[in-house]
DNA sequence: TTGAAAGCGCTAACAC
DNA sequence: GTGTTAGCGCTTTCAA
């Protein structure tokens, strides 16, 4: 049969209740009593049960991940530092897709909260922009974190400094002697895709160059929106000859573009991307990215969530460093 | 105050017990009750409480995804399909990464299955193959389903015909007049590297074609084993016309050779490889591999998972379909 | 086919 | 600081 704490309780000739109290670090234990205990439970190889403390203490030591079909490799690398948090700190995870624009998106995140009866949520974008969330979580006392959020005050996560990373890149590729590089703007309802592009433009201002609208194409993340901007910008009579995207699945369109219209990377043209995927690497020639330490993000992240649950004032918004990945699909600008 | 089953069953008019019974689909409960007791416990809203639930019946009520560092790309996409199937037979689940060459594998496995009480368990490769565990689990009686296992045979879980796949994959090279098909292999340790390899020597015998050894290199996986095993295979004396690697990544790594010396592809080489990444559609040119359902397997294997949880002798072995993915990497041989 | 009572293993509230 | 008691919301057991 299983240990319990009834059975440590006995080995170590104290109450349950004091056992509870050691398990759960509460204060009032006298450090004696607290270090026998602690050997007791470890030599029984005591772990309380789950669903017992759950029920009792009406906690459930669960929090969930909340997504709404983000990129396969930005959700995975999350998870994986999410995980890691959560192992340290004994909390077990709930892994949650969600429509973001379904009717009842509210509806249904209130009800998972509310019959699983979860501790603390995480939130990844763009899920983290929904105020109406944010303020019914707010209301219900609902700790949460978030990944990236539009609103960066406030609030506790991690974020980014994706505007100065950018300009970074785009005072890179200046310095290469390019003066007419264009952007492939992200998907609209995501934050990213205004910080990106208002680094875009401190960038071309800061290295002198004008900001020229026809040089700025829409797009949506995805690899096809980034075929189809590419086709836009070189089919201009004074085509760029670098290509700044969003990310680096639109920056893999733009390649593709570029190499079967004939033209060399970057001997003809130069592109990056944002985001540095396993994929970034993959290609040919290796894509020049910004680098972002997403599973790092997930896992402190979690890790100011749990702080939160434990001490409602201490949890905060971290500030994460960036480093831009220079790869050989960057070069210096083509001679007239 | 949350909806009890006490209150379902006052409002119902029966005892505690039978709404239970209700919930559990037990049979032995008169249909016009048990009618009754849905009625009322949907107007209510109401949900049980898992941990009550769980510490009540020694059941959890949650499976765990077991893995060991495979493709973000493939986990996340097991991991869609596991959730899927878990939200519509309304179980929990539990991510969990394990280190397969720990010394204390099998430990933290069983001290996992016995404190989570979980109900079930999903292995994926490499760990669906871990004999010693298999045994243990089975001695147990601990449910598990395998997703691509290496021994297909008794348990429960999906496959893919792998061999079968190549095999078509290497019969369309020839097709296209290759005469000299090179093939990278998988990771030692997987299964698939087994049955790829098997597929490539049963394609080529088909094809007419004789298996030539120093037309296959070891490699584990990765882009960059793909890129020392197509160096390798390009500096033969008789290079290969068309390489199969064992996965993308490992293509992708091959492709990248070819580009960097200048061979065109397909016009000079063609590649192909396993899996329809989706990266794969993103290098240039896009390339051709094997599609397999990646989600759907995750989906099948949770749900016989499931249905094995409820009666032992239900679940089975499923066989998944593969589709052949051309794309523009593969091409007429060139002539001599 | 249904119900009453006795837990499941833990923590909250309160007493000492 | 520590212990006692009474549940948490459900299922099991056994009786009807």
């Amino acid at each position: 049969m299983r240990v319990r704490i009834e059975d440590v309780a006995k080995a170590a000739g104290v109450s349950m209740k004091t056992v509870s109290r050691v398990l759960n670090n509460e204060p009032t234990v006298k450090d004696e009593t607290r270090a026998r205990v602690q050997a007791v439970a470890k030599s029984m190889n005591y772990r309380p049960d789950p669903s017992a403390r759950s029920l009792a203490g009406r906690k459930s030591y669960l929090v969930a991940l909340l997504y709404d079909n983000p990129s396969a490799n930005y959700l995975m690398e999350i998870l994986m530092g999410v995980v890691e948090a959560c192992q340290e700190y004994h909390y077990g995870l709930v892994v949650q897709p969600l429509n973001y624009h379904s009717p009842d998106f509210l509806q249904s995140v209130e009800s998972l909260v509310t019959f699983s009866k979860l501790d603390g949520l995480i939130l990844t974008p763009p899920i983290t922009d929904s105020v109406a969330l944010l303020d019914r979580l707010d209301a219900l006392g609902m700790p949460y974190a978030c990944v990236s959020p539009k609103n960066r005050e406030g609030g506790i996560g991690v974020t980014l400094d994706e505007h100065d990373a950018v300009c970074d890149m785009i005072e890179h590729l200046a310095s290469l002697g390019h003066t007419r590089i264009a952007h492939i703007k992200g998907h609209p309802a995501h934050g990213a895709s205004e910080w990106r592009l208002a680094g875009y433009r401190s960038g071309l201002r800061r290295a002198g160059l004008r900001y020229e609208p026809e040089l700025v194409i829409d797009g949506e993340f995805s690899f096809d929106s980034g075929v189809s901007a590419a086709r836009q910008l070189l089919d201009l009579e004074r085509p760029p000859t670098a290509i700044f995207a969003a990310n680096d699945d639109m920056a893999a369109g733009a390649m593709s573009v570029a190499h079967s219209r004939g033209l060399s990377i970057p001997g003809d043209l130069s592109v990056c991307g944002f985001d540095n995927t396993p994929m970034s690497r993959q290609i040919f020639p290796a894509l020049t990215t910004v680098h972002q330490p997403t599973q790092e993000m997930g896992r402190l992240a979690t890790g100011e969530l749990l702080k939160t649950i434990k001490d409602p004032a201490s949890g905060q918004m971290l500030r994460m460093p960036y480093a831009l990945q220079l790869r050989q699909s960057t070069g210096p600008a083509p001679r007239r």
